[in-house]
DNA sequence: TGAAATGTTTACTGAAAAGGTATAGTTTAT
DNA sequence: ATAAACTATACCTTTTCAGTAAACATTTCA
């Protein structure tokens, strides 16, 4: 019931990049740097986060990553979910087939975990970077 | 960002206790077969819920487990924290020193975690066993 | 009183995921 | 043409997950 360490790095590069001006390219050793993440990870983290249209790479020389959109449409949710996949407090949530008892709309185990799901990545979604970069000054 | 599988197996377990008349004695391969339940490992979660005196266990010819306790006074947070521990949606959040970066009041992805995780525990403190078995009928 | 039915304790195992590293590229500014 | 960036793929080590095994302890009741 953990956040990987892996979305934890991802959204402290965000919040760093976030607190650029918009648009700004920095490459990715000073990131991993200033929030000491593993550079080899970092790099890895952050394929994730342009699949994701995130953020945006630029190569060559004076290279580096930039935010692909404003900060303020950045969500926590997002990039939890460009990391981690799709939220699923429960393996029945996920792929109802992997229920082994009874995924259905009559337990309300899972109706109630679910519930909670949805809590979650509403909360999540509400957080964007705009508003968090505001926070750290 | 899943509960485990025993903890899906521990509510199932719970809710089935549940809906016996208070005090009620069963053994686990009874509730190992209704709820499909490998019952080696269901032996163990038992044993887990038995600690945090959400079930007790009787030894011996007709003994069994029963729950420690009216089903309206046991929560989902009970059952998920007995298995899985207390909860932590975040290392940092578990044990500062492990937050390789900053810690502090000032790390707003941290306190936007923390919120949530403390959200996510109201939740399921909301929800005890007694309302969750009147769902089921 | 002793055999059978229950739970208890401790240890083990195989597979998957987490967390991170390595190597050999490709692209681009200068 | 070269160096400074990113990219792709594969690998590795450690931890966690999910489950199993074996030997033991307790209780009932015939």
């Amino acid at each position: 019931m953990r956040l990987n360490q892996a979305t934890d790095y991802a959204m402290r590069a965000i919040l760093y990049l976030s607190g650029l001006p918009y648009g700004q390219v920095i490459e990715a050793k000073l990131i991993s740097e200033e929030e000491r993440i593993p550079i080899r990870f970092l790099l890895k983290i952050l394929r994730l986060l342009i699949q994701a249209n995130i953020v945006q790479s630029h190569r060559g020389v004076n290279g580096g990553y930039s935010l692909a959109k404003p900060a303020s449409a950045i969500t926590m949710l997002d990039v939890v979910e460009a990391v981690e996949g799709p939220i699923a407090i429960n393996r029945c949530l996920h792929s109802p087939e992997e229920c082994n008892k009874f995924f259905s709309k009559h337990c309300p185990v899972h109706e109630a975990l679910f519930e909670m799901q949805e809590c979650m990545k509403e909360h999540l979604g509400r957080y964007n970077f705009q508003m968090l970069r505001e926070r750290v000054k």
